[in-house]
RNA sequence: GCCUCUGUAGCUCAGUCGGUAGAGCAGCGGACUGAAAAUCCGCGUGUCGUUGGUUCAAUUCCGACCGGAGGCA
């Protein structure tokens, strides 16, 4: 039987830290984030990541693993990850998996495996110019006459998806389907109770994240991308594709106005809390929990302590 | 008070020489296996201000009224 642990979920400002932290508290856990973008140091504002006085109360892992100007992805992700979740469990604690990235967290889950081989930022670069000089259709061809099966779940127009199918065969010499016929046979890593939140009525999750927004501001957001800026961290960085920096840096070099950027990030993060929902609604084993009006963390406790049970964990 | 313009999707607007309407943005739904806060796919959601009149038929033409903008006083 796979090491247990439990998974709270959820779209952006639903609430997930929070709620974390007091399940870790409760049965003797520590968290570990799922979060693509908390990973990278100096990111804290705008990422919304555990403050210092929550650090304090609960260990949290997963947290400023990497540079910002490095590449990070879910491979990194999952084999730290999964090495702090061994840890916690080996000092006879539960891991309390946090976080908006539903790939890192069923990455995580599953067994999922990945070669160890980092990413090659000169070999992407050259195929996403192949990819807009040659055109779409072009590149799609090219990773069908070497991978048909990878390149039929992909549009043309799926310039991401098709450039890494290339990256990856390129780098490793395995293709896409081979590399997943094998990962897809390995047994899950841990045996997870997830946990994930919602918002019944979509405007109040949207008011939330307004808000969410509009404190960032106030926190000093723009200090923080215009320091990192500064430090010479370039815009093309994965980084910088996180919501409110990438706003935040237009604005910073007189692109945009700030109150633009403001607006535009409000608007980015709306939608990503959509794709956040849309993934988590296909998990159905696990626990949904709807917030009527404000997040009502007893009414989740009161909910989850049966769902935990039946999983074992007391 | 008079004159002119204007009222169509959540917003900005187009359009119908009379046959119940369509763009952009917003919104909604979905996918997702090595960048995922990324990337991609799909979907018009409507008392055409209200009310009379003309007409087989009115969002369209005419009148009145209501709301908005401007002009003359």
């Amino acid at each position: 039987m796979a090491d247990k642990v439990i998974v709270v979920a959820g779209p952006t400002a639903s609430g997930k830290t929070a709620l974390g932290i007091r399940l870790a508290l409760r049965y003797n856990g520590e968290i570990v984030s799922a979060d693509s973008m908390q990973v990278y140091r100096g990111m804290d504002i705008g990422t919304a990541k555990a403050t210092a006085a929550e650090r304090a109360a609960v260990p949290h892992h997963m947290l400023d693993v990497a540079e910002p100007w490095e590449d990070y992805s879910v491979a990194r992700y999952v084999s730290q990850a999964e090495a702090c979740c061994r840890d916690i469990i080996s000092r006879g604690k539960l891991p309390v998996i946090v976080g908006g990235t539903g790939l890192y967290i069923d990455s995580l889950i599953s067994g999922r495996d990945f070669a160890a081989v980092d990413s090659d930022q000169k070999l992407r670069d050259r195929l996403g110019t192949e990819y807009d000089e040659f055109g779409g259709e072009a590149l799609h061809r090219r990773l069908a006459s070497i991978d048909p099966e990878r390149a039929a779940k992909l549009p043309p127009s799926d310039k991401r998806r098709i450039v890494r199918a290339l990256e990856i065969y390129e780098l490793t010499g395995m293709t896409m389907t081979e590399h997943d016929e094998y990962t897809r046979s390995l047994p899950p890593r841990f045996e997870a109770a997830a946990v994930h939140l919602g918002f019944r009525d979509r405007a109040r999750l949207y008011e939330r994240i307004d808000r969410r927004v509009d404190a960032m501001v106030e926190q000093g957001l723009f200090t923080e991308v215009e320091s990192l800026l500064e430090h010479g961290l370039s815009q093309s960085c994965t980084s910088m594709q996180a919501i409110g920096y990438k706003e935040a840096a237009e604005a910073i070099l007189g692109k945009t106005s700030r109150e633009e950027a403001v607006e535009l990030i409000k608007l980015r993060s709306r939608r990503y809390a959509k794709r956040q929902l849309t993934w988590f609604n296909r998990d159905i084993s696990a626990l949904h929990i709807d917030w009527d009006y404000e997040p009502d963390f007893e009414y989740a406790r009161s909910l989850s302590t049966k769902f935990f049970h039946s999983h074992g964990i007391s």
